[in-house]
DNA sequence: TCAAATATACCTATCAGTAGATAGGTTAGA
DNA sequence: TCTAACCTATCTACTGATAGGTATATTTGA
């Protein structure tokens, strides 16, 4: 695997999560990598070829880094912890929103097969929280319902952050949720000033 | 104010709210209205005009829509179903997203003056939900809170609800969020089946 | 072993299409 | 006669994409 196709990705999604999949150019990536934009038709034939291989490596780091909820021995407050820190710090220190949630915006825009590879991250996710709500007995109705909350929650967080440059909508809400679900309060890293800071700025 | 002004604005809200601001051109809206791009110009001389006047509108219409807490005789949970309501139907039959949750993940994309009032929608709807948590006795950081958590929830909803073309995942998301605050079930018109179709096929 | 063939990763040059925007002309109604 | 609301025509900039060339490295076969 070139390096190269690797940084074209990186750039990517950089600029999908910081304003969509509209916001950039094969020129612009080009110019990151001091190439020349046939190069990146190269790697990637068209744009829609880039897009589907950004949301697909998206989502395999995102399954990988789901905690495994059937053989965990974490409580179920603890994975739903961790699980959120996953969006909060990705949040914090790279200053951007969840890829998933940009292209579900631009889905009218988009070509079938990045629409397929984002519907798979709704999947992807919901059924890891489905599984995770009902360990512990809870019937798979109200399952499914606490999951679709709980991503809600979290993708509009993230957007209302972006928007208003101010990652305490996210805490807030996020801890709001938390607190219903396991009445206890959420545990997050301190927050950071320089990275909040930073993404004032960005 | 003329018509054609007041067109142009409708059609340009309804290309945002499926695709983005990036989704439409001039060309496009001039299509719509069988008149030429330039006249379009006549009406607003940037894009970033346009943006800015379908995005101030959309804020009236909330505000507008948006029920008097202060003197509201209607209970918490049944301003909280109202307005829980503003977002449901509008998505029901326009088979959209909130313009601003579209706005906030382009923000990076557009100009000041979008961005301004974006700023503006947020400020708005949050203190509005402040007010009403506020009114019975809740202290002001957790009327915050729970603002935070409405507003995330109700937007992270309507997008997860487009990508997925699937309604009920709004419905899943608020529903829960409403049980959680006040330990009942939301009651919500009942699903039409047209509607959740049309949203499918678009 | 060494030349021929192939593959990789870039390049130049260019295309047709579309974008937002502007200058300046036309028309119809007050 | 003046102005609001359109028009034609055109500009520059940028988009994704393609054709075809080059240099370097790797693999293959006699």
């Amino acid at each position: 695997m070139s390096n190269t196709r690797e940084q074209l990705q990186d750039r990517a999604e950089h600029y999908i999560r910081q304003g969509g999949f509209g916001s950039f150019s094969f020129r612009d990536l080009a110019k990151d990598l001091n190439i020349k934009s046939a190069s990146v038709h190269y790697h990637f034939p068209s744009k829609s070829d880039l897009g589907t291989a950004v949301a697909e490596r998206y989502n395999r780091r995102f399954e990988h880094a789901l905690p495994g909820p059937a053989k965990s021995k974490l409580t179920t407050a603890e994975l739903l912890r961790q699980y959120i820190l996953m969006f909060y710090t990705e949040m914090m220190h790279s200053k951007q929103v969840c890829l998933c949630a940009m292209l579900s915006v631009e889905r009218a825009t988009l070509t079938a097969d990045i629409n397929a590879t984002v519907d798979a991250f709704y999947a992807l996710n919901l059924s890891w929280l489905t599984e995770v709500f009902t360990r512990d007995g809870l019937p798979k109705p109200q399952a499914y319902k606490r999951s679709c909350q709980v991503l809600a929650t979290l993708q509009g967080g993230l957007i209302g952050a972006w928007s208003q440059q101010n990652v305490d909508y996210f805490v807030q809400a996020v801890s709001g949720l938390y607190k219903d679900l396991f009445a206890k309060n959420l545990r997050l890293p301190k927050n950071d000033p320089d990275a909040i800071a930073a993404t004032r700025e960005a």
